[in-house]
RNA sequence: GAUUCCGUAGCUCAGCUGGUAGAGCAAUACACUUUUAAUGUAUGGGCCCUGGGUUCGAAUCCCAGCGGGAUCACCA
């Protein structure tokens, strides 16, 4: 990349040049032994023990974020990884004793040093005449040059944000500078992290088992989506990065362990909004000898203990609405909420007749849709959107679901449920099919769907079929998505929020 | 993919019905030993996204392209 450098990264580098010239490294090897983070003094301050302070030598470490210049004195402040903290500079205090022109201060830390620049520095606690807590620096290395200028973001005192660094693709491509200058990003992805911490915690306290199951896959089975295919040269033969990593765990289970689950990246090649980005992370979570109702209630449990721990109460606020996880989630068949929310019962209605509902209704369909995709195109466009609170619809048309078990009692459903929070599915569980040859008959349907043209139907996959031969107890899955859940857990729009990379187009590098 | 808006200094943005550019912050220099968006004084900084067109003259009007945002449709 060769491009002009700005009247200020020309500044900087002169600067690095002339900080060599002084004889100070601006990249030192050696480790800085860093005692406090800012958060650790402003917390544990205490007041009685002001004197005592001055005996106590701390040390820190960050970003040098502002100087306010006074003379022989400065103000600066720094920032680590847990926030900021005001840095009291006195030149008689920061210079060595030999260096009788104050050069270290008067030229090294005022004109040599930039925001931005990390820098260590060591000094005692004090207390500034308005009260701010503050170190008093006694010694200031530095520990890093930096040669671009940070965005500035400055906030008044009435907490209004001058000169913010809010542009969606600057902060998206440059997470770096996104995370070093805007407080507000790091706490989201805290919280993210906390909530799959939680999530892992609930699941191992049942004993089932964190696995990984392969990225790249010879066929990319489990889902129904368009995948990415690469290549693989020993080999030479086609691979997919997996678009679901069901097939798998199932495996896993036909081999013995009683809960598996793994939570790691899909990869769909497919649209990108805010609500979607080509690789996300998914929570696929397998347990023998249950069944889908016994998964409803294992999904209401994780899901207030994970919220309560993660946004300390179990009642949210997301957009406008206060979404409640502690109570029981309303359950309500797939006929039964067209018909709530349509005034129409389709459950006895062949394919023509859907198809009529369809226009009456005014929903957009096609002829290459079945009565399993009209009735679901009827659920996306009256029901959805209805789904504020935490509602699990149960019993899906056999079509659009061939890897779930046949209802036990209602011909032509399956034991299927997907939990919808705040209008967005959230997560999608069955009774899984483990009859091995009702499997094979699902694939050869899904083979005459791609046949028809669907690009999205399944494939085949023999060694799955022949894991089943060999038996898979009853098990019941589920899947979340965890973008989607952490979206949820920050009342955030956009995926894009809760990704520290999302993928962008390619950047113009002139 | 469709609609719509935007692209001006390092950053955030002004710039009217066309007359070749402005503010604040940042930068540079000086002053100031308890400030906090520190302050005061001074200075430098622009292919006005790109390419065409209209015009005596375009940051401004028109067309095309590139980049981006927002909304809508499909997929988690």
């Amino acid at each position: 990349m060769s491009r002009e450098l700005s009247e200020q990264e020309i500044n900087r580098r002169h600067k690095l040049a002339q900080i060599r010239e002084m004889g100070i490294e601006p990249y030192p090897a050696a480790l800085y032994n860093v005692t406090h983070l800012s958060s650790d003094i402003k917390t544990d301050f205490d007041h009685a023990q002001i004197e005592q302070y001055r005996e106590e030598t701390v040390s820190l470490a960050g970003r040098l974020m502002m100087v306010r210049d006074m003379g022989k004195a400065a103000f600066a402040e720094l920032q680590d990884s847990s926030g900021r903290i005001q840095l009291y500079i006195q030149r008689d205090e920061i210079c060595p004793a030999d260096d009788v022109d104050k050069n270290y201060y008067k030229t090294f830390f005022k004109k040599l040093l930039d925001i931005g620049d990390y820098i260590g520095i060591t000094g005692y606690k004090f207390k500034t005449k308005v009260g701010e807590i503050s170190i008093h620096v006694k010694s200031l290395q530095l520990l890093s040059k930096a040669l671009s200028p940070l965005p500035i973001v400055k906030t008044d005192a009435e907490g209004n944000k001058h000169d913010e660094f809010l542009d969606p693709e600057q902060r998206y491509r440059m997470r770096y500078v996104d995370l070093a200058v805007n407080d507000f990003v790091k706490p989201l992805f805290m919280r993210r992290f906390k909530m799959m911490q939680s999530i892992r915690n609930f699941f191992n306290a049942q004993g089932w088992i964190e696995v990984e199951t392969p990225v790249l896959q010879p066929i990319h089975g489990g889902a129904a989506a368009r995948p990415f295919k690469t290549h693989h040269n020993t080999l030479d033969m086609p691979l997919y990065l997996r678009i679901a990593n069901e097939l798998y765990l199932k495996r896993l289970i036909v081999g013995g362990f009683d809960g598996v689950y793994e939570m790691g990246k899909m990869f769909r090649n497919e649209g990108m909004d805010r609500t979607h980005n080509p690789e996300f992370t998914a929570l696929e979570l397998y347990v023998a000898y249950k069944d889908y109702f016994w998964m409803m209630d294992m999904t209401e449990k994780m899901l207030s203990t994970v919220v309560q721990e993660v946004c300390g109460a179990a009642v949210i606020e997301v957009g406008n609405h206060q979404i409640d996880f502690a109570s029981t989630y309303t359950r309500l068949t797939m006929y039964e909420a067209i018909e709530k929310y349509t005034g129409i019962d389709i459950s006895e209605m062949d394919e023509q007749q859907i198809r009529q509902v369809c226009h009456q209704l005014h929903v957009h369909i096609d002829n290459t849709m079945g009565r399993g995709k009209l009735i679901d195109e009827i659920f996306g466009a009256k029901v959805e959107q209805n789904l504020i609170q935490p509602t699990f619809i149960i019993d899906y048309p056999i079509e659009m679901s061939p890897l779930c078990k046949k209802h036990r009692s209602k011909p032509g459903l399956v034991e299927r449920f997907e939990l919808f929070i705040n209008c967005k599915e959230v997560a999608n569980a069955y009774s899984e099919l483990n009859d091995p040859i009702d499997q094979r008959e699902r694939f050869e349907e899904q083979l005459r769907l791609a046949a028809r043209g669907d690009e999205e139907a399944m494939v085949l996959d023999e060694d799955f079929l022949r894991s089943l031969e060999y038996g898979m107890p009853p098990t019941s899955g589920i899947g979340f998505g965890i973008d989607r859940l952490a979206m949820l857990l920050t009342n955030q729009v956009s995926i894009q929020e809760l990704l520290f990379f999302p993928q962008m187009k390619p950047e113009k590098m002139d």
